[in-house]
DNA sequence: TTGCTCCTCACGTCACGTGAGGTGGC
DNA sequence: TTGCTCCTCACGTCACGTGAGGTGGC
């Protein structure tokens, strides 16, 4: 019991604070070893210690508390050694998107970027493989690679050739309610069987908009905001969902600068 | 007229949501160009849409909405460029700390991190020049960077000589409430005349608990935690500020690896 | 006229911090 | 006994998201 510490002490030891020390309690992150059932004192034992420099080092790489408990509640080093993996990989993602964002940054208020150049292409109603689910925008990107390897696998595993680049559909939802069911597809020159997530469809025809975007994918903002702008000017928006299509995409090069992607935006029938 | 755009449209043409949208109207980050009276429809012009986008990329980078308020409101382009330069400065020291952490959780958790020597010292009463500020421990590091260069500086400036190492007392709400008056000192050979934040003053003679500690400061929570385990292992714990002294630091040199600094937890006199 | 889009308002989330008002331990 | 430390509880912060209930525009 003389090992004991309370709060303040524990606190002092740990460089948490009370406050912090209270909510980690509350949330059954960190129980204190000991607590008064009359006076209501948390007692804490010298031996979490250790524990509590662990937390404060995941909360450093701000880990979620649930996360941290999950690591914690994980006895299995293997497993355990794969969750913090896991969260390292996150971490440096978010760096990578960090980086992009500076330099995107530094090119919009340069005002060095290229304008964008807008063009208007009727494409017709074209038969494919497709894979439709729900995503977010955060998501998106990671689901996208997904599926266009499976789209890829499925129709070379068929006997089947792709008959074009693939391509996205993304409804209006997904930017505005930042969810929303979207489809790749990959036109192909037979029909596919539907395997995994894979189904036959047809990709309805379209008058579109277009631009196209160069290099990694966290910037075709600017390519939708000068087809918005172009859209509204001329007067031409209609309703459908945005379109994407992957002339050189993640299915063909790891390297993002690599890839090309025309941007389609549904228009008026121009003739 | 025709080239307003209503909030879906908007977010679409700059894949903000329109929930996002509604909120940085309220605060006041971009306004719509047209709110209809009567039915409070929102109306965006496609001017606002480069607008939204380096908000969009600001917010990427985790700047805070009054700031990137602050740097939109700034027309200066030198003095905007200062407010970015701030905040990716900021980035990049806390990607510093975020590779720290990465670093000090694999020593913690391989369990490879030396095991710490725990000794026992006695200092005088010494008279030394001090700064004295409120601090919280995340401000603490910078302040007590600036606050030995002044003192440094100061000594200089009036022909004095440090009389020993520089260090810090900490008194516990600082690691309790989360901030705190802290205190650094250097001593010397002669009464400094008060300058700037530099008044006189004598540090208090302490018994204490000690260790060293290598490298940079961040992960002191580990000599912290030691400390506090023998102290309290030995029932040796009174009260009195945390002290350090700062045998190498960043007076000296800003490779923060060559740092020592000594952590002294007071106690029971020993004899 | 239908239904899609827009609106407000209140509340939730996450990881705490703030502060009031009060009790307990040495 | 004093005063410091501890306690709970309710609310605040930040940047939105969720969802209910309702109106407006084409």
């Amino acid at each position: 019991m003389r090992t004991a510490l309370v709060i303040g002490d524990f606190a002092r030891a740990t460089h948490l604070s009370v406050k912090t020390l209270r909510h980690y309690h509350r949330v059954g992150l960190l129980e204190p070893a000991e607590v008064d059932p009359h006076s209501g004192y948390r007692y804490y034992r010298l031996d979490q210690i250790p524990t509590a420099q662990v937390i404060k080092r995941f909360r450093e790489l701000d880990m979620p508390l649930d996360r941290i408990a999950a690591v914690l509640a994980t006895p299995d080093p293997a497993a355990r050694n794969r969750l913090i993996a896991e969260h390292l990989d996150r971490l440096e993602s978010e760096l990578a998107r960090t980086r992009d964002a500076v330099r995107s940054l530094r090119d919009l208020l340069a005002g060095t970027a290229a304008p964008i150049q807008v063009g208007h292409r009727s494409v017709p109603a074209t038969p494919a493989a497709v894979v439709r689910d729900e995503v977010t925008p955060e998501t998106a990107l990671s689901w996208l690679r997904g599926a266009l390897g499976e789209l890829s696998a499925t129709l070379l595993a068929q006997g089947l050739t792709a008959a074009g680049p693939a391509g996205g559909l993304f409804p209006d939802v997904i930017f505005t309610e930042q969810r929303g069911e979207a489809t790749v597809f990959l036109p192909c020159d037979g029909p596919v069987q539907p395997l995994g997530r894979v189904r036959p469809d047809v990709v309805p025809a379209a008058e579109l908009a277009t631009t196209l975007h160069l290099g990694a994918h966290h910037d075709v903002d600017r390519a939708y905001g000068a087809l918005a702008e172009h859209v509204t000017r001329h007067a031409l928006a209609v309703d459908g969902p945005l379109r994407e299509y992957y002339l050189v995409g993640p299915h063909e090069t790891a390297e993002e600068s690599a890839w090309r992607t025309e941007i389609g935006w549904p228009i008026f029938r121009a003739r």
